[in-house]
DNA sequence: CGAATGTGGATTGTCAACAATCAATAACGC
DNA sequence: GCGTTATTGATTGTTGACAATCCACATTCG
């Protein structure tokens, strides 16, 4: 019976996941607030389920990083602070060169392949931009980095990449940017396309850092005008504004989030391990 | 009061973390069989607890790759083929070298700091080799890599390198490794120090990349020899002998260590201190 | 005698209820 | 009035039981 070769691949996700999935797209979709919410009892009802999944689906997010969760107190959805968004731009970029090298290391035939899968996200760009639907933009954007991670063929940097790319949606939806540089996205992938065939990885890496590295900087800078106006708001209605100019130090928010040091001393685990994302927004 | 700033991070951690740090180590120790196992409900007994945190744990653990989850059938700990080894190498060169990037970058006081706790863990290495306690030095060789990643400062690329850390244990446990390559450990080791503190960049990747690569390449080796001699175990004996991997079933009951009462550290006070955590001072 | 099918055992998936813990508010004493 | 302490409310952590699912073995039919 030829035709059914590979379709026995269904397999029927658990509802951990699903629900996973679905606040993962909730989140970066933005319909949640930065700040902190998300307590299971809610999700449960919501979903008219029990709290059993949705703890599981919960847990699974805060190891991905999309959550953080204090102990007995519930999960907050994640915080970014300009340091996250270094963090999570070095992280990036580790990974998708590392990825690259992947691809152009594996051969003529690889290259060609992954070349076509990225050719086609790029020529859905132009669309979206003209439409200046920004969110479609970086849905695409996002998922032209990830289908090159996913050419490397190697799952540990998929899986890596998932939390990376669902931080960075993060960062995009909820900041707006200079519309000035999405009109070179178009342009800047096509380059990394260009220089993908070409095997040139020393330009393919330069390429991604210089891509990533003017979009992060765009972004923090974004960033910490927001949190500057954030924190007028909070200084400024009652008591005395003072200058609000004092300095580019942007923190200091409450001793709180401990995103500082590196190794927290628990519970540093790891991302997804099933599922790709995929599954459209509801 | 100063002098006890830091010492609230004490926090009582959830019994699922327990459970999930103990797990690990039991796998990174190798007392866990490499093809198949783990069913919750023994966990459970064995450790006097409902299910609910040990599912937690095992979900936890299959996130960070440990374990692979098979949909109704239960989970199952990792098994490793020369693909997956070249996988790990790959993300851990980009990850390591991005982390030695970024200690470099941060400047002199970081690479001075960096370099004394990474010295610290190789002075202790001689011992571990000229006793030839493989297991011993392979937890230091973690470590001293973990430690220099969690050097750059970088929360997301410490949290990947924890599962690739237990990921390269795992590989160091089962399969034996030639004893040439031990003595050369402190060498190299001490010479990714030195290029450190002579903030070579370029240097101290090569030392990573050659590291890593000579390692990977003596454990393929390895373990392509294994998987030949295993294979010759299944076809050469005649007919039914054991039928020992694919259903095996190793009685957990009788057949593993009984850690309810007896040697082994488990103590559930303990917050474990093998390889993840890295409690900084103490 | 071989293959398809039915049955049994076991394990995971899910659920609702109980207990422990923490944050915030209110009351109290100084 | 301010600081300290008890109460309250809510949320998570944990538990045991029930239901669905799947694999393996035994049975039956061709």
């Amino acid at each position: 019976m030829p035709g059914l070769d590979d379709l026995a691949a269904l397999e029927e996700r658990p509802t951990a996941v699903l629900i996973a999935n679905r606040l993962r797209n909730r989140i970066i979709n933005g319909s949640f607030e930065l700040g902190e919410q998300v307590t299971e009892a809610a999700i449960a009802a919501k979903l008219k389920v029990s709290r059993g999944p949705v703890r599981e689906a919960l847990q699974r997010l805060s190891q991905e990083g999309l959550l953080v969760g204090h102990r007995n107190r519930g999960v907050f959805v994640l915080e970014l602070t300009p340091k996250d968004v270094h963090e999570i731009y070095v992280a990036r970029r580790a990974v998708e060169t590392a990825a690259a090298s992947e691809i152009i290391g594996a051969g003529d035939k690889a290259v060609r392949q992954a070349a076509r899968k990225l050719a086609a996200l790029v020529r859905k760009l132009p669309d979206a931009v003209a439409a200046r639907d920004w969110s479609k933009v970086a849905e695409l954007d996002l998922k032209f980095h990830e289908a090159l991670v996913a050419a490397s063929g190697n799952s540990r940097l998929s899986r890596m990449f998932v939390t990376l790319a669902a931080e960075s949606r993060i960062c995009m939806v909820h900041v707006k940017i200079s519309y000035r540089r999405i009109d070179m996205l178009v342009e800047e992938h096509q380059q990394m396309i260009d220089l993908l065939v070409a095997k040139d990885a020393e330009g393919l890496h330069a390429a991604i850092v210089n891509h990533m590295e003017t979009a992060t900087a765009d972004l923090t800078e974004s960033m910490e005008e927001m949190l500057r106006l954030q924190e007028a708001d909070v200084t400024a209605p009652d008591a005395e504004a003072e200058a609000p100019s004092t300095n580019g130090q942007t923190p200091s928010r409450d001793g709180k989030t401990p995103a500082g040091a590196a190794a927290t001393p628990d519970a540093v685990s790891k991302p997804d391990a099933a599922a790709v994302p995929a599954p459209a927004s509801a």
